[in-house]
This record gives structure tokens, sequence and C-alpha cells, in this order.
DNA sequence: TAAAAAATTTAAGTAAGCTTAAATTTAAAT
DNA sequence: ATTTAAATTTAAGCTTACTTAAATTTTTTA
């Protein structure tokens, strides 16, 4: 059995909340692999503890309280991404999951020391911004899907979605990771695949792939 | 409500098994601070499992499985002290939480990867000896326990008890650390307090404090 | 706009890891 | 060798975070 706690719940929704602040129970169901039914289980809980706003079949957003405890925990886990592939040395497509589970077993003091021997950096390991720890957010730089690219574009990648360690493995592998140079030569209609140049190899992407990496245009 | 974990009774047996490899029920209890029957429940959990020998009113014994499984979580626990100790630089009184609640959040990846990182030593920053990747132990050096020296004696700290933080610091504010020399002044027989010398200073202690640190006499 | 599909909630039930209180067994003390 | 004390186990019950199945509400589609 699962044991996925608050703070996954928190944490999860502060990150996929949408433009409003608003999030489907559906959506943290599918993020967190558990039913439905566990979601509006947990969604009462927090709601009782302050913690997020929520009435039946209405979006669920976070109180200011669930807000800083949620910037908090994501706080936690980009500082032991950052972390584990700056000073431990594990490669940056393979800290997601590590984080996941450190991120709830260790004090803010840890934290902030970790923070500090890092350098207080404003990004982690995938683009994402890191939250001080005054709970301030970094701006996020500017950027598109790749997959909104258009022929003859050149880019740079800024930032890449960290939702599946199979999907990060396969871009590292290609030689997609931050700052790298990735250049549009072909787009087919018929599937939306591309064909890109990465230092100098071509590769052919699907679209799913390309939606999942984001770009600066560089003119 | 607490939730210690099948991992935390392991390394609990482990770490307090008689000659014998035995242990009573009533001394994980109180290691873990939980009822006997909570350790009766999880002992027939375990030992279900293949983790423990039990059969009702008798001692508790490791398996070979449950040896191999508990000597690793000892390992995860003290490469996690030793590297937040020297890597991370919080100060070897209080990483012993800090420790308790990472070692069941790492994977075995994680802790080759830190072990690595510190050099593979082979004793934690209470002394305590770091079980290897293959799971050997290494020898521990012969001590007494410091309430045991002669008046007179000169003496180098090799190990001290981490069963309590409060303890910890307390002795660490003395001035006791490992390698630390120490010389017995005075004994008092009516309530066994001793004065010692640390660094050219006198300190009173009491014979609880003297039984939790353990040194190697000097010639 | 009515029917069908999808999302959400309720209901009932499970497993883990606890608790206290009572019953039983073992160990200690007279 | 009893009696008393301490340790251990059993019993009953609690909370957390799930599950599946059924009921309800909302959304989509024809």
């Amino acid at each position: 059995m699962k044991n996925i706690s608050k703070e996954d719940y928190l944490r999860i929704i502060f990150k996929h909340k949408n433009s409003d602040g608003e999030i489907k129970p559906n959506l943290i169901a599918e993020k967190l692999s558990v039913s439905n039914a566990a979601v509006t289980d947990m969604i009462k809980k927090l709601s009782h503890e302050g913690y997020t706003n929520y009435q039946k079949y209405k979006g669920i957003s976070l109180t200011n309280s669930g807000e800083t405890y949620a910037r908090n925990m994501v706080r936690r886990h980009r500082i032991w991404e950052i972390f584990l592939n700056q000073v431990v040395g594990i490669p940056w497509d393979k800290v997601h999951d590590e984080a996941n589970r450190l991120e709830h077993s260790s004090s803010d003091e840890l934290i902030n020391r970790l923070d500090e021997l890092v350098g207080f950096p404003r990004y982690d390991p995938h683009g994402d911004p890191i939250p001080s720890k005054e709970g301030k957010m970094p701006k996020q730089k500017k950027y598109i899907a790749l997959s909104k690219l258009k022929e003859g574009d050149s880019s740079v990648v800024v930032r890449v979605n960290d939702f599946d360690e199979k999907f990060l493995s396969y871009i590292a592998g290609i030689g997609i990771k931050l700052n790298e140079t990735i250049k549009l030569l072909e787009k087919r209609d018929f599937d939306k695949s591309m064909l890109i140049t990465i230092k100098g190899k071509q590769w052919n992407i699907s679209e799913k792939l390309a939606e999942n990496v984001f770009v600066e245009v560089k003119k």
C-alpha cells in the first residue's frame, strides 16, 4: 500500500494549480497515483486543518497557510535536487525520485544549510525556480514548448518537465539539458514529429516529447 | 501518533542485542518509545516475514535475512551521520536525529555515493563502526567506560553513546569529542562523581555521564 | 436539451502501527 | 516455596491513508 502524505498533496496542488489557483481532484489523483476517492478524503482533512479551500464538486485551492506550507515543500524538493546533482554528483535526470523521499525527512535547518552549500541557486536541475527561505519565487524565464518552434529556429533549453524519470533519461541520452542549443530542422504536419539538431547530431522526436521541453528562441 | 517503522525495529534490535544475539521486548519498547504491546505486535509481523526468530516469552533474535537488513540500516544511519557532519558541516552532536529520518528515505545507490564522497570512513562521528557495502563491520577499538578510569589516568575518547541529543550537546559543550584527551583527577566514592581535565579545564561530571563516554587509557 | 460520459463523492472495508486495560507468564524477593 | 513484582501477551479499539463499488453531480455530445 502507498502512503502518500499530506505534504505530497500540498506540493502537487501548488505545482499544478491553474492560473486561478485552482485544481481538480482528478489531476491530483493522477499525479499521485491514487484513487479519486482518496483525494476527496484527503482534501476534506486538509480543509479541516486550514490548508485548502474546498466546496463539493468545485475546484480546490490553497489557503494562505497551505500556500506557505506547499511552497516550502517545493523549496525542499528542489534544493535536494540541486544538492544531489551538484554536490553528490547524481545525474540531473536521476535526482527527482530521491528528492521526492528526502523532502519529507529533513529539517528546515538542514535545507537552509544545503541551500547555502550550493550557493543559494535560483533554479533546480530541471530549470524550475527554487523559492527562497523567505518564500519568494524567482521569476521564471520566458519560454515556449519546443513543440511550438518554427522550422529553422534556434533555441536554448530553459526548463524540462520532471514528471517521469524515463522521459528524463531519454532526453538526457540524446543530449538535451539546460542551456543546450536545439535547432529545429523539420516538422511533419501529419504527426507533429520533429527533426532537431543537438551538438551537431540529428534526432527525430515525438510531439509528446517536444511538449515537455521548454526553450527560449535565439534571435 | 508515532509511526516507527519495521526498519527502526530492526536497527534497534541489531544495535542492542546481547552477546547471544538476543533482546527483550521491553528494551525495544524503551528505545523506540512505544508500548510493550506494540513491540509484541511488530515482532510477530517481522517473524512472519522472516526477519526475526520469536517464541512467546522468549528472547528475540534476528534471522540471517533480518541481520543483513538491520546491518544495512545501521550503515545508512551512520553514513548519513558522517556525511552530515563532514560535508554539510552539522556539529557532531546534532546529526543523530536528522540521520534517524534520512536513513529511511535514501536508496542504497545514494548511500554508497555518500560513502565514497566522505572517503569510506570506518567510524561515525560518535565512534561507532560503519558496516561496509558488503556488510563487513570494522573492528571496534578496545575501550572502557570513562567511569572505570582510575585516579591519575590519562585517556583518549574513542566512542560516545548517542542515545540522547541533550546528553551529546552537554558533553560537546564541555569539550568532549572523539580523540580528545581526558584525565581523571578525583573520584568521589559516595556518588561516583568525578573531576576531570579536558584541554586544561576542569569539570565535575556525574557517574551517569561517565558511563556513556568510552575511552582508551593512555600509558 | 436530453442522453451519455466523465468526474466527484459517499459508503463500506482493509492494513499498518499504534494505544490502554486485562490476562498470563516469568523473574525476584522474602 | 510462596508471594509479589515485573515483563509479556492478548483483546479491543483508534487513526491514517488507502481501496472498490455504488450513488450523485457536472460536463460533454449529439
